[in-house]
DNA sequence: GTCAGGGGTATC
DNA sequence: ATACCCCTGACA
């Protein structure tokens, strides 16, 4: 039998099929120690066959697992993956399996149980005079009937356990026991709720199997529990289930209540286990002891069997497209592991990405709509404060006028108060806080980037510079600023406003470190504060039912961020953040601070108006020529030497102009410039940017990777991103 | 004549 | 990636 495998080893020269020859034991997915030139490396066996071309074969040492590591579905999937992103293959199986399986690193904890094996009487009969230790043991175990080894053991030594066990005594049973990530004292019972005539008929259609769906409920319509039903629907017939949720350490509470659901059903995975926990809980899906898997992102590679419906939660976050390498996006996994398994898959948001809506507008997902909250309530009424005119009227304090008095009112009447900072990234767009005006670009439709060491506003998205502004080219004002708020100074001013009152911050300074996280939330919870100051990480679904008033300060911030997408990741935090006003039956209110109360943006948020900002929003890309309908391609070029640098960019500059002279149609815009930082860690950073029509995108992307791979310098980078989340 | 350092090459 | 091969140059 001939193993073809691809060796753990990252590096393009290698990552190909090398044959080696194995006994009939081997199996297509197992992991397996060969060797490689003069060493011994780990591989993957993605083939098997009966001869190899290659005549000078070396034979496999071992199998690693006791069962293939990787399923054929998702040999499949890494067939998949590296088509559609280029990506290596090692570098995609690696994704497949818990990191520290890798070189053997963990293990499964064996713990050995021993019970009596002969009855009571015989055994006292056996223990000799003056062994009082084997006479206590016996006695102990007698009540108990079963007890760890190591738990004995170190109550009356090992050996006298051992001598107890050679006379055949004590019998000894080894089983596996599992590093849990949930706490175990903490099962409880959430039961299934009786659901409302809008969610059964999201479940029946959930519960139909090969569809694809867009959820779209608005804040507290009731989506999980619709998920939960429709997973026990396919658990029920013996299917299984992914849940994918954007970064699962924020939200234990949606954790909980499926652990109360489901109980031992589910099995954990996200980036804040231990290595130990991890692999325990990849075993217990390997096996099919989990049916269900709850997860961030990379769960998605959960080596589940006979997927019944995937779930990805909060659709429109970030977090789904992975940053690092390998580059992939979540749904397009979740789509083709739902393809392969005629599974259900849907997206649920309460502000779906552009993107996703759109797909969903021509047909590719059926459109779920849950306009209505379950318990009937309206979301809380947003105010939206100009602070262009709070200045104007002589306000410099960060805090409009509205949210002092609303923050007072709140206060006195025992209740509590979220107050929201935006701060994503540290590059500043410019605004005249005279009237609100901001620096785009001519070309682009895109806020400028201040660039403090040259003094220049730069376009990031064409690389056109501007001089930096002295006066407000619309109202001459000179109150030019960039620059940003921060937690401090938001703190500082409430205590001084409120001096008797107490104030939490909660942003990356102030939650280092694992469970600082949930220890503020808790506090708050508990109302050991009446305010608490944050950043984005409030803005998740955490439950407050006593805060009855949310202020957003600068929403702005992420609006005129030098990207394409600043205006819908401000609609989607704005109603985000909104949720978490009035919960229960206090009511509550929303107060939004804005230099340009006018943008549409706000004007659609303030009416929880998701259609009518899609709509306005889906026109301007149209225009502007931007997702959906165009893919951005950056080919991101580094290396030490200037000169060569830039000489390796212009080639490949070169050769796309080249490409768009046989598709002359399939391109919007091509440039190369500098990066906007142009040097990182003593290499020089060159760009060649392209926007590339959506019919054609995958046409063009491959010619790109090729001109990429022919373009191969030694000592220089070249790598490909659509799409890029950052131009920096 | 010997040995450290660097580029080139193959890895089933 | 990385070990090894072979070539070169420096040194005794």
């Amino acid at each position: 039998m001939i193993a073809e495998v691809i060796v753990d080893v990252l590096s393009s020269e290698v990552d190909r099929v090398f044959d080696y020859t194995a006994d009939e034991s081997i199996k297509l997915g197992d992991r397996v120690l060969v060797p490689f030139g003069n060493r011994k490396t780990e591989g993957y066996v993605i083939g098997l066959k009966d001869k190899s071309d290659y005549d000078k074969l070396k034979s496999v040492y071992e199998r690693l697992d006791e069962y293939p590591a990787i399923t054929c579905e998702m040999l499949s999937v890494m067939e998949f993956m590296t088509k559609k992103y280029h990506l290596r293959k090692a570098d995609v199986l690696r994704l497949f399996i818990p990191s520290g399986m890798r070189g053997g690193r963990v293990h499964a904890i064996v713990k050995r149980f021993v019970r009596l094996n002969v009855d009571f009487d015989e055994a006292l009969l056996s223990v000799r005079k003056g062994a009082d230790k084997q006479l206590g043991i016996v006695k102990d175990i007698a009540d108990i009937g079963e007890k760890r080894f190591d738990a004995l053991s170190k109550l009356y030594g090992a050996s006298a356990v051992n001598a107890l066990i050679d006379k055949g005594i004590l019998a000894v049973r080894s089983e596996e026991v599992g590093r849990s990530p949930f706490n175990e004292n903490d099962d409880f019972d959430f039961p299934k709720q009786v659901a409302t005539e809008e969610q059964k008929r999201a479940i029946e259609l959930l519960c139909k199997p090969g569809g694809s769906y867009l959820l779209h409920g608005v804040t507290g319509s009731g989506k999980t529990e619709v998920y939960m039903q429709a997973i026990e629907h396919y658990v029920s017939i013996d299917k299984t289930a992914v849940m994918l949720v954007p970064e699962i350490s924020l939200t234990p509470q949606l954790m909980r209540t499926f652990k109360g659901r489901f109980h031992k059903n589910i099995a954990l995975l996200h980036s804040g286990l231990s290595d130990g926990e991890r692999f325990d809980e990849w075993r217990r899906i390997r096996n099919g002891e989990a049916k269900i898997v709850i997860g961030a992102r990379s769960a998605i590679f959960a080596p589940l069997d006979n997927v019944g419906i995937i779930i990805i939660d909060e659709e429109h976050d970030g977090s789904y497209v992975s940053d690092g390498n390998p580059r992939y996006k979540t749904a397009d996994v979740a789509e083709f592991r739902a393809k392969y398994n005629n599974a259900t898959l849907v997206l649920g948001s309460a502000t779906p990405s552009v993107e996703t809506y759109y797909l969903a507008e021509k047909g590719k997902y059926q459109l779920i709509e849950m306009p209505h909250r379950v318990n009937g309530r309206q979301m809380p009424p947003i105010e939206i404060t100009d602070m262009c005119r709070e200045l104007a009227l002589g306000n410099r304090s960060i805090f409009s006028e509205s949210l002092k008095e609303s923050l007072k009112e709140c206060i006195s009447g025992g209740n509590q108060a979220m107050i929201f900072i935006n701060r994503r990234g540290y590059a500043s767009f410019v605004i005249c806080r005279e009237c609100g005006y901001v620096a785009k670009c001519e070309d682009c439709d895109v806020s400028l980037t201040y660039h403090r060491t040259e003094n220049l506003l730069k376009c990031h998205y064409c690389g056109k510079t501007y001089k930096m502004l002295d006066e407000c080219p619309d109202c001459h004002g000179k109150s030019i600023r960039q620059g940003r708020t921060g937690t401090e100074k938001v703190v500082e001013e409430l205590n001084a406003l409120f001096p008797d009152v107490r104030v939490m911050r909660m942003d990356c300074d102030t939650v280092r470190g694992k469970g600082a996280h949930a220890k503020i939330l808790n506090a708050f919870r508990e109302k050991q504060a009446q305010i608490l100051v944050g950043t984005q990480m409030i803005a998740k679904g955490h439950d407050f039912p006593d805060v009855t008033l949310v202020g957003i300060l600068d929403a702005d911030m992420s609006l005129h961020l030098e990207d394409y997408r600043s205006a819908e990741k401000t609609f989607q935090l704005v109603t985000q953040v909104a949720g978490r006003a009035g919960r229960k039956d206090l009511g509550g209110k929303v107060v939004l601070q804005t230099y340009t109360p006018r943008h549409y943006v706000f004007r659609f948020a303030k009416d929880y108006d998701y259609r009518g900002f899609y709509s306005k929003e889906i026109n301007m890309r149209e225009v502007t020529g931007f997702s959906p309908f165009t893919t951005i391609v950056r080919v991101l070029i580094t290396g030490e030497e200037e000169g060569k640098t830039m000489e390796l960019t212009k080639s490949i500059y070169f050769a796309v102009k080249e490409l768009r002279n046989t598709h002359p149609d399939a391109f919007v815009f091509i440039n190369a410039m500098r990066s906007p930082i142009k040097r990182i860690e003593k290499r020089y950073r060159c760009q060649v940017l392209m926007r590339i029509k959506e019919k054609d995108a995958d046409d063009i992307l491959s010619y790109v990777y090729e001109i990429v791979d022919k373009n191969r310098v030694k000592g220089m980078t070249a790598f490909v991103e659509t799409n890029p989340s950052n131009l920096t």
